[in-house]
This record gives structure tokens, C-alpha cells and sequence, in this order.
DNA sequence: ATGAATTACGGACCCCGTAACGATA
DNA sequence: TATCGTTACGGGGTCCGTAATTCAT
């Protein structure tokens, strides 16, 4: 059996046509390289140099060798690089999902099952990500509704109530409960990275103005600086984090973290209508399902 | 670098399924395979095997790379076969031939300019030797005059002179030469394997009746114990082996060696047509140039 | 209790680098 | 004389087999 690094000095040699240079390039003695060239010969059986007292070069057949061992180490580190990559690909998981709430949810569950599994996630429309589903881009994505494809498996994910977080001093903070309908025409401040949420409030509250906040933290000083109405969901805890799950925290510690911090200056009004209750779902392929249907339960 | 046993290991085992009977299949230890298969994983990078406490098994990461190192092996096994029969083909050369003398010329040419090259030669006719030098079935082929094919080159190889071989009570046995006309008519006994001549002299005595005699022993008995004529040529010798070329003898011990056991019961007439005397030509293709000519110098 | 995998230990072998040598330009 | 390739020698590392251990069927 050869050795690949004799093979590999082979392929240098015949690139620098001396062992003086070769031993250079690859930090080893000269002795190294005329020991391993005499082996080489030996193992194909084949005459690979023609010799004189102080030159060494290839004969057709050395040289025929050489181009061999280079394709044929090429072929090595493919081989290598397809069992890396097929491992990786293995343990990695791209999670599309329509709202950044459930995402948290998920990948805090794909945690405790599969503590080696990297996650990758994007926000995106609901049409792409099932094209994304399709194409393989996303192994998971997150709906807030039940796939109608049958190749399709889903299992339900949590849920999310969408609020009206207005301060307490605004014409409907006492009240139980809001339809969208009451609110449209006012102005509201959104953060940016919501998913569909966005779409959906512009669409039930077509004649209100919304001003987009792209950062977290400026978002939060907003809301504990001025007036102005905003959404919030069930997901942030409406009081101090102690009684809410400390897991959102740990695992999204980046992400807004609840109102907490405007000092009960605000009042959370639940949105009566039935589309801003909604359930989520992790959907992925059917032929995924052996894989899948752990982080799901 | 991973060494290429291992990888077979990892072929055997991923066929038997357990370290124990890869052991016996291989004849080595089953510690040495417990090793080899963990430098194997710490090589690739990768986790190849599930490993229960008493059991070893492939992940699907290992059941590819086992598929994998498969074709690597097999790869490899290529790459020694491509390099050791271009040699080989390197190291022979086939020979096609008109007729049997020059064979011997050219072979023992080749054999003392090349003493490690082995030779294979062929009698075919003058149209399928340059077939089969065209479509490189030969890499030289000896024709009785010189190619016009501008693609091909060719040197002289040596001359033939045929001869009747008459019983001295022969009616021409006095004859200084003779012409084929003459002979026509007569039956003859003839070797088989003679190449040209044997459609050039059916050709030129048409009348003739030719007794085909494919051994060489029987023939020569035959010359020996009766008067019928035959045909012989200057590259046999007529008198004892001391004044002839003695190369010749010990390069083809085989081939007749002569006649001159009849006790000189028969005498050589030359034949006078021209067409009986030729000249060998080594053909090869011009491309072969650089390796061949050193041959036919 | 048998068989499987892993680990510890000891020895053989291989492989490498240094150095000396031969030869060439 | 400087450079290149080969060979001799010594040390270090690696690899292997034996044997002991642990666990499961």
C-alpha cells in the first residue's frame, strides 16, 4: 500500500523536477524523498525515474504516475470533503418561519433534543417559504396555519395573541378587549422584523400611519418616551420576567425582552379579532419525518 | 493522511458488521481495528460509528464514507493498473510481418539494442499489416518494398533470395539460375507458414501442384529421403552451421536450420525474376519516430 | 458463559533527520 | 567548489499483538 504523502511528493517532484527544491517545499530532508521515490518505484512495480549520478527525473511512466497520484488526491480530499459535508448537512437544520415568536420556540426545542444540531433561520413570506420547503432550502418552516399539501407533515408549534400595548392614559386603555376596526386611522409604531404581522395590521388598518423601527433598543425607549400605541404579543411577558418562561431569555437574549421596563406606564388590550390569535405550525416534508418529528413534539 | 488499509478496514467491516469477523478476514487483531476505526474518525472529523458498549456500528456519515472509500480503493487500484500497463505497453512492441526471415532479423535487432522490451510477432498479409499498423495493432510491421504512405517511415532491413532446392539428379540441378517459368509445372513441396511467398510463388507457377507441410520436421525428413523439389533461401545456410551467421541459429533454434543434413544430395539454384529477390523494410508510423528508429539502424 | 469492544502494555518495525559520500557542472 | 542524489546510522514514534477489562446476550 502506498502512502497518499509519498504520492503527494511524488506530484511535487514532478512539479519542481529536483528533490532539493521538493524537500524545500515540503520541510523534509532530501534522504526523506530519495528513500520515498525508491519506495514508490517499488510498490508500482514500474521503473518511475531515469537516474545518473546527481539528477533524478521522470520517466513516461513517472510522469503518467504523477498526473495519476494528483488526480487521485484530488479524489481523496473530495472523498473527505463529501463525508464532512454530508455530516454537517446532517446536523444542521434551516428554519423558515413567518414570525420571528415561534422561532424562538423551535429552536429552543431542537436544543434540548439535538444539543450538536446548528440552526440557521430566516424570516420570510409565507409563499417563499414554502418554496423554500420545496427546494430543500428550509427543512423546517413555521405557518401560522396548517399545511393543505398531503406531502406535506405539520405538527402544531404554540400560539400567539396579538395585543395592543397603549399607554395609560389612551382613550381605550380600560377597556377588555379592541377589534382592529377601533384602532385603524392611528398612528402606531411597528418594529420592522415581524413577518406576517406586518402585512396583516396594514392590511386590517389601512388608513393608520406606521412608523418602522428597525432596532430593538431604540424601539423600547420609544415606547417608554412617548404615547404612541404599539403592538404586543403573549410571547413577551407583560410583568416582571420571573413569571414568564426564563428559556426565551436565555436562548434570544438579544430579542425584545418584554415591556417590563416602561414601569406599568402601559396597558396590553387583547385584539378581539380571530385573525390576531393565531396557532403555528412546524411544517417539513413528509420524507423528512423520521428526522423531524422529534423536535416537534 | 489516512492510510489506505484503514480505509479498506472500513470497507470490510462496513461489509461484515462486526470488528470481530473483519479481524478474521483480515488476520489481524481486533484491537488493531478498534484503533484504526477511531484514527479513522478523528481523520475524517466526523462521527462514523454508533458505539454501544459491546457493539459497533456504522452512522449513516460512516455508511458513506465506507461507500466512499470503496471507490477510493478501487480508484487507487486504477491508478497502479493505468501506470503498470502503460509501462508494459511501453516496454513491448508487436510485430507484424510479410514473411518469417526478416522476424528473425528484427528481433534479434530489437533485442540486443533493448535487451528489456518483449516481442510479439504475427505473419499476416501485406494489406492487413498496414491495417493493423494504422489502428496500432503493430507498432512495426516489415513489408517486402517500401511504403509510399508519406505518414509512415521505414528502414531497410535486410535482403532475401529464393532458392529451388533440386535433388542433385534434378533435370536443372546444374543450372547456374533459373526462372519460375521454367519450374512451372512441377510439383513442389512448400512450408506452410511463409508468408508473401507462398501467394507469390502459386501465383508465378500457376501449373504447379504445392504439397503444404506445416512442421518443420517432417518437412526437412521429407527433403531428406526424397527428390521432390522445394524452394530454400540464402538466409538458410547451404553448408555447415561454422560458415553461416551462427546468430541466427541461436536466436530462432526452432526454425530450419538449414539443409545441410541432406549430405549434400541437393544443390541451390537461384531464381532469376527479380521478384525473388527482395528487400525488408521496417514500417512504424511516423509518430514513433524517436522511439523506434534506434531498432532498424 | 460466551462473545463483543475497548484499553493497557511491551516490543518490533518503520520512518525520519543528520551526516558522510560520490559525482557532476 | 557548490549542488544534487544516495547511503549509513541512530533515535523517536507508530503500529501491532497479547492480555486484561467491561458489558451484553
Amino acid at each position: 500500500m502506498i502512502d497518499l504523502k509519498t504520492l503527494e511528493q511524488l506530484v511535487i517532484f514532478s512539479h519542481t523536477g529536483t528533490l532539493c527544491e521538493t524537500a524545500k517545499k515540503l520541510h523534509i530532508s532530501q534522504s526523506t524523498l530519495t528513500r520515498g521515490m525508491q519506495k514508490l518505484e517499488s510498490e508500482f512495480g514500474v521503473c518511475l525515474f531515469i537516474r545518473t549520478k546527481n539528477s533524478l527525473s521522470l520517466t513516461e511512466a513517472g510522469t503518467l504516475a504523477a498526473a495519476e497520484a494528483e488526480v487521485f488526491l484530488r479524489q481523496y480530499a473530495g472523498m473527505l470533503r463529501h463525508v464532512q459535508d454530508f455530516d454537517r448537512k446532517k446536523r444542521t437544520v434551516s428554519i423558515g418561519s413567518c414570525a420571528p415568536v415561534p422561532i424562538s420556540v423551535l429552536v429552543q426545542r431542537i436544543t434540548v433534543a439535538c444539543p450538536d444540531t446548528s440552526i440557521s433561520t430566516e424570516l420570510k413570506k409565507i409563499p417563499q417559504l414554502l418554496y423554500g420547503l420545496e427546494d430543500d432550502t428550509y427543512q423546517l418552516i413555521i405557518l401560522p396555519f396548517p399545511p393543505e399539501n398531503d406531502q406535506l407533515s405539520f405538527q402544531k408549534l404554540c400560539e400567539e395573541q396579538l395585543f395592543f400595548y397603549l399607554h395609560k392614559n389612551h382613550r381605550f386603555a380600560g377597556r377588555k378587549s379592541l377589534h382592529v376596526r377601533e384602532m385603524n386611522g392611528e398612528n402606531m409604531l411597528l418594529l420592522r422584523d415581524i413577518g406576517f404581522w406586518h402585512d396583516l395590521v396594514t392590511e386590517k388598518m389601512p388608513d393608520s400611519r406606521f412608523f418602522i423601527q428597525a432596532e430593538t433598543y431604540p424601539f423600547q425607549e420609544l415606547i417608554a418616551n412617548s404615547t404612541i400605541s404599539v403592538f404586543t404579543t403573549d410571547a413577551y411577558p407583560d410583568t416582571p420576567p420571573d413569571t414568564a418562561s426564563p428559556s426565551l431569555n436565555e436562548t434570544k437574549p438579544e430579542a425584545p425582552s418584554g415591556h417590563e421596563n416602561s414601569g406599568m406606564e402601559r396597558v396590553r388590550v387583547p385584539i378581539a379579532d380571530p385573525e390576531f390569535h393565531v396557532t403555528y405550525y412546524v411544517v417539513y416534508k413528509k420524507e423528512n419525518g423520521k428526522r423531524f418529528h422529534a423536535f416537534s413534539s
